[in-house]
DNA sequence: GTGAAAGCGCTAACAG
DNA sequence: CTGTTAGCGCTTTCAC
């Protein structure tokens, strides 16, 4: 039987208040107590049980992260990060995987709703107005989208997709093609957004061709509407589709990058295996999961939690929580896939430095 | 504020004991009360707060994931797997990174003890002395390896590595090498057993390199020392060698699989986009997952947990949990890293059959 | 600086 | 079938 608050205090000697102020504020209790309690505590293998600290503290020391589907490999490494921070922290996290359904989200975010203290959310398809209404059941960080008044964490995916149109512009393309991602996802609008401007900037004409899921499967089966887009470049919404496609070009014997370049987004491991390497715009997934943890935990500093004994909980009518948006910086990765265009050719340059986290608002 | 069990009954006019039974016990209240309650319940938002009612029961309905390393491909289908069933078990999953440190795998197992049913536990490196002692803090079942007395889930591998073996010797193959994983770990030794017994049977020579890390760069920078073996075929502890292998053997200048033939284990997403594509060994991530999760919770039943008021918990001194070890089977998976050796060759053969899964003892 | 007492949200004997 | 009562393990006022 695992020790219990009690059997220290038997143990050592003292009341069990004692015991719990040697753990939860030692300053408050006497250094020789303070030691006696902690070496029975040690001995008996005493370890506060966190579930009755949370129900009368409001803390769980828990966090619920919950993404459209683990095996896509850009999240491995959001959630490894993000595991390793919030363990740096204290925290654990519930991993949830929703198979990219909303309506198990929405279920999600209610059951996890009372066990954390907040959750980091990486719903593509939901409707912004459902997530405002969950936010106010439970602390809430968006990952990959923006919602108004909600703290958030987004990659540059606009600038990332500028710079891979810019330099397909520069190795003299002219009819670029975006495969765009999955309808509603606000990167996809982001990156089509962005790519649409950069490619009339650079005098170029964009087709966009989707939506598309986000597989690899997605670009596959694209190669065939590529092919018939008579482009010569090719900008996709993610790796995974990048490579779909590079797989369609070739069963379709186009060569890449000679007669069509590619370029993804990610940089997932994968795409350095690929061959051609695939040429794509790095996305600091990592950083973006030790930013959403630590959002989150600076949060939950202005979240009501419980109030002593009376707890009266009056929710902060007044919404006046930090609400910042990261953004953090992405960066293009010049690999095998893309080649000169038609259109003669600049040289691609573009030294590339590490990651700058920038932060807007 | 969150409604608890008080608000309901206040609102259904009933004590709070009957709110608590039709929820935990719903056949022992009347049809009628049960549904005024229901519709209380539904009307405030109503959950039960499972953080409390583990304290009192002693069943957290959550459960742990330790794994060594998230990022490693191997991993994601199998935790996607396992949370998917655990949650339609209603249980959820912490799911934690170690980054192949087992002096955090204990701290993690300490850490959640309290929190969880039960953890999951893939941990190739730690002792097994010490995986059984710290079964007795919490139930486990060990993924991937096994401890004598407690359930485990593997995948075949030996199996694997025979059929691995088989199929290279039948290709004319006669000097093989085994690109073995990390020192310690239970599938390396395993593979290794396995993959001698197989080349004695077949006639062929086996050279062992290694240990060597589970990664890409594990087996790139094997690829001199393959050369050096002067073999026409090697099997690679997974996947994730066997690619970073090939890429070195393509900086040598040496053909896969003209040269030399390729295999690996797992069959990660990442070996049907390499080219050549991989032949290797299917190992059934996703079924692990979902049997780790069904023996948790199988396991879970004779359990101690709280007994009534008295709970003067004595744990089953004799220690008659079922403790089954299931072993999956795994399936050769042909493609084209493999061809052709020096010594002649036969139909490579093998049809392949859906997985079944097998439980022996 | 420490003990006493109340109670977080809930379940589980036990009466009735 | 339902209410009463006694806690689960812990924190937090409030006295002393």
């Amino acid at each position: 039987m695992p020790a219990t608050i009690r059997d220290v205090a038997r143990a050592s000697g003292v009341h069990i208040s004692t015991v719990s102020r040697t753990f939860s504020a030692p300053h408050l209790v006497n250094p020789d107590t303070r030691s006696r309690v902690l070496a029975c505590a040690e001995s008996l293998g005493y370890r506060p049980n966190r579930a009755a600290r949370a129900l009368i503290t409001g803390r769980t020391h828990n966090m619920g992260l919950i993404v459209p589907d683990i095996s896509n490999p850009f999240f491995p490494l959001l959630i490894k990060a993000a595991e390793t921070q919030a363990r740096q922290r204290d925290y654990h996290i519930f991993v949830t995987d929703t198979n990219e359904d909303p309506a198990v989200e929405e279920e999600l975010v209610h059951a996890l709703a009372k066990q954390v203290d907040g959750i980091l959310l990486c719903s593509p398809r939901m409707s912004n107005s459902l997530i405002e209404q969950l936010s106010r059941e439970v602390p809430l960080v968006v990952v990959n989208r923006q919602v108004a008044g909600l703290p958030s964490v987004v990659m540059d995916v606009g600038q990332g997709a500028r710079l891979a149109i810019e330099h397909l512009v520069s190795l003299g393309h002219r009819d670029l093609a975006l495969l765009s991602g999955p309808r509603g996802s606000w990167t996809s609008r982001e990156i089509r957004r962005a790519a649409t401007a950069a490619a009339r900037a650079g005098g170029a004409e964009l087709t966009v061709l989707g939506p598309n899921p986000p597989t690899e499967r997605g670009g596959q089966t694209m190669a065939e509407q590529v092919r018939r887009a008579e482009v010569t470049a090719v900008l996709a919404y993610n790796d995974l589709m990048a490579i779909g496609l590079m797989e369609g070009l070739d069963s379709l014997g186009i060569a890449v990058p000679a007669e069509v370049s590619v370029v993804g987004i990610d940089d997932i491991t994968l795409s350095r295996l690929t061959r051609p390497k695939l040429t794509t715009v790095a996305n600091p997934t990592a950083a973006a999961g030790r930013a959403a943890v630590d959002m989150l935990l600076q949060q939950d500093g202005s979240w009501p939690g419980r109030v002593g004994r009376g707890a009266t909980g009056t929710v902060p009518v007044d919404d006046r929580r930090t609400t910042a948006q990261v953004t953090l910086q992405t960066q293009l990765v010049i690999r095998d896939s893309t080649g000169p265009g038609p259109h003669g050719t600049a040289d691609p340059g573009g030294a590339v430095a590490p990651f700058p986290e920038v932060v807007a608002s």
